[in-house]
DNA sequence: GCCATGCCTTATGTATACACTCAAGCACCC
DNA sequence: GGGTGCTTGAGTGTATACATAAGGCATGGC
């Protein structure tokens, strides 16, 4: 029993990263039926190591028992996003002002000027063709974040909350306006951070996750599933 | 793969119930090996549901891979409990404001009354007899919280977060006038959620819980493992 | 037409056998 | 004595066969 910490690769592993990707991109919608047999064949494995993965992605909160014998895909309505944003504020709010205590300022002054470059660059986020760079650099001011805590209990909570977020952000529809303010936005969080200034962090980590809910909920609204990137 | 939603108990369920069991109560201390074929005829079942315990229990954190061949009980040191009640408190103090905002007024009302009742009967937690009484009493106000919060992944994250703390209170020793005064700071909260004061619910369980950290940590500095009932 | 009961099929739960890999021990060389 | 390489046994990963139970369908009675 082994959760992957060396290079081999398992089937359980792949299994549950795939499963993982197809439920974050909506190619496997709430409410789809994971049968054991049939998922086994399509992923190419036997069923003890696509069990081993279910159980994994049932922890995480990604599929549900629908009755004992049917397993489907976790809902992701209105009601959820709401109250995962809920939970990522409270557990935003405390990383950042862990990170503000506990972190390396040098690591986020050179993470709130990336920040800043994105939010002004011109065409920068209005290009398409830079987003992909854009969420490369959110994970890595969450990768920092995560370290400079130094809890795991709360790293691995935001992790799972992050994983989450992933499949909403596929249900909202790009919005590049948004993208710039929401880069002005981690640049100002990033920079309380540098300044060892708590609560600063936190209060504008609550204005740009309201402003990223309000922006998701209205795109979803605006439209029943146009998925192409999200809106963080 | 169906996580247990009808009355039949699987032998997965059995060894994940058995082995978390274990783990807390501290008869699985820290570091200790869990083995798949020790542990499955330990358990009297085949290796595949032993797995599919493990599997659960390490992507809740109670098991972590050491090597690719060993599988170890987490630690649960000073800084682990430090760093699980940094994270209890964000949780909890998002959860009693969620509760004085959405709760019934009357559970709450209810629960502080019994609290009160605890922290001021004579001869009442001065004997050790009524003591699982009241851990009954602080489960009933957790699920009320639970209940009241109608957030799906907050009560998730509150229940491994609760899970991984009756470990922490095996640890500790036995302090009756703890007890009454953790009573009275309870009987505090449940009032100001029941008010609907969110403000005063969450300082309220800040307080509470910086005053159990305070014990915890003392009674653990002042004996190395006396393990009868914790502190809450 | 609706409801209850029984039977059968299929999906899940589990045991077991086989394949693969890790790590410990031993032998040899410098 | 220390380092390196090889072998072997045991532990994990997976496939498959068997056991069990859930659910759907057909039939009969009211």
């Amino acid at each position: 029993m082994a959760v992957n910490t060396s290079g081999r690769t398992t089937a359980v592993d792949r299994a549950y990263s795939a499963l993982l990707a197809e439920i974050q991109t909506g190619a496997l919608p709430a409410g789809a039926v994971l049968a054991e047999v049939e998922q086994s064949a399509r992923l190419g494995i036997s069923r003890t190591p696509l069990r081993e993965a279910l159980v994994r992605l049932a922890a995480e909160g990604f599929v549900v028992q629908q009755s004992p014998r049917v397993t489907v895909v976790a809902g992701i309505d209105e009601k959820d996003i709401r109250s995962l944003f809920e939970l990522r504020r409270g557990l935003e709010e405390l990383a950042v002002r862990a990170a503000a205590e506990r972190g390396d300022a040098a690591v986020f002054t050179a993470l709130a000027e990336s920040f800043s470059a994105a939010a002004t660059a011109n065409p920068g986020l209005a290009d398409p063709a830079a987003h992909a760079g854009y969420y490369a650099l959110i994970s890595a001011y969450d990768a920092a974040v995560g370290d400079a805590i130094r809890n795991d209990y709360l790293a691995s909570a935001l992790r799972t909350v992050h994983t989450h977020l992933v499949r909403v952000r596929q249900l909202a529809k790009d919005n590049p306006e948004r993208l710039v303010v929401s880069a002005g936005e981690h640049a100002l969080i990033a920079g309380a951070i540098a300044e060892g200034d708590a609560a600063l962090a936190a209060h504008a980590t609550h204005v740009h996750l309201h402003n990223a809910l309000i922006s998701i909920l209205s795109s979803i609204a605006g439209s029943s599933q146009t998925s192409t990137e999200g809106t963080p």
